[in-house]
DNA sequence: CCACAATAGTTGAACCTTCAACTATTTGGT
DNA sequence: ACCAAATAGTTGAAGGTTCAACTATTGTGG
């Protein structure tokens, strides 16, 4: 819920710190790791639909699958799926088990993308996240976002 | 830079880890910002730009001064003043010093949005974020994102 | 003072995302 | 077996964002 409307309760400076901080930083970064893959005419969600299809077995994966793995809706997968097969990387085919079903497939020349893609993406993440942090500060931000992502699980039952 | 495309050198299983927390756990908490914002008709965007003049002089700012420090491109902040204007929560006047420019003006009704708005998105990032986490954990991020923005900061000499 | 570069801001077109409605199929209860 | 409800996926429209081009004005070197 987190809509009470009641008692404002300020945040602290430092508790103001640590959220503006994390806010202004990631928009950046996010924004940087898109830019890195402008070069690739991949944008990061593409990529990620591009990746989990690799990863799966015989590179194909049912489209609801798909939409839940790389947080994306149903409909923003389904127009996406449109421009990418256009460009090639992936194509459609019925399911026989569900009728009502599609899977999404990964052409070689999807995976050349994704081959060529990734140790720029890599290099990316390393040079503007990873490397730029200590061991500490890794399992630190892990654990954080580990509770934050569980608390926002259990909001979920309203 | 950041894209050299040799060498791939993979992340860590920890890297990994926290890399996968941080993007998953992020997008989520994003969204679940914005989704209690849904009620005032507010976007975290809008939001953004909404405070940063209600905490200007005289409540108005210019729009590049708005545009940078509320991290949206001119064109957009100019495409979304256009439909806050209709909204009644900002109105647009010439400056008088410098005849290229515009001020944004926050509205009383806007002041009004804002005011109302704050302790819900407030509430939002307490239950959702700051109470979630321990002291620590806040000073951790507060520190490791500060390490990230300034690193990118460095990063934009090219 | 003039010419030229830089800055402020807007615009329209292209593209992307969301939302609600829709078809087709499967599932579950009786 | 049947029917209602749930699930898979797509679609079109509405609205949001980006990109490049444009106008108007200000700043600057000569």
């Amino acid at each position: 819920m987190a809509g009470k409307s009641t008692e404002p309760k300020w945040l602290s400076p430092s508790e103001m710190a640590a959220w503006r901080r994390y806010i202004v930083a990631s928009r950046r970064l996010l924004d940087a790791l898109d830019a890195d893959l402008d070069s690739e005419d991949l944008s990061m969600a593409d990529y990620e639909v591009l990746v989990l299809l690799s990863e799966a077995p015989d590179r194909r994966m049912r489209m609801s699958e798909l939409a839940e793995n790389g947080l994306v809706s149903r409909s923003r997968l389904s127009h996406r799926m449109k421009v990418m097969e256009k460009a090639g990387w992936v194509k459609r085919q019925n399911c026989e088990v569900d009728k009502r079903g599609q899977w999404a497939v990964m052409t070689p020349k999807g995976w050349q993308a994704i081959v060529k893609a990734a140790p720029i993406h890599l290099n990316s993440i390393r040079s503007r996240f990873i490397d730029v942090l200590s061991k500490g500060d890794q399992e630190a931000i892990a654990q954080a976002f580990k509770k934050i992502e569980s608390n926002l699980r259990s909001e979920v039952i309203e």
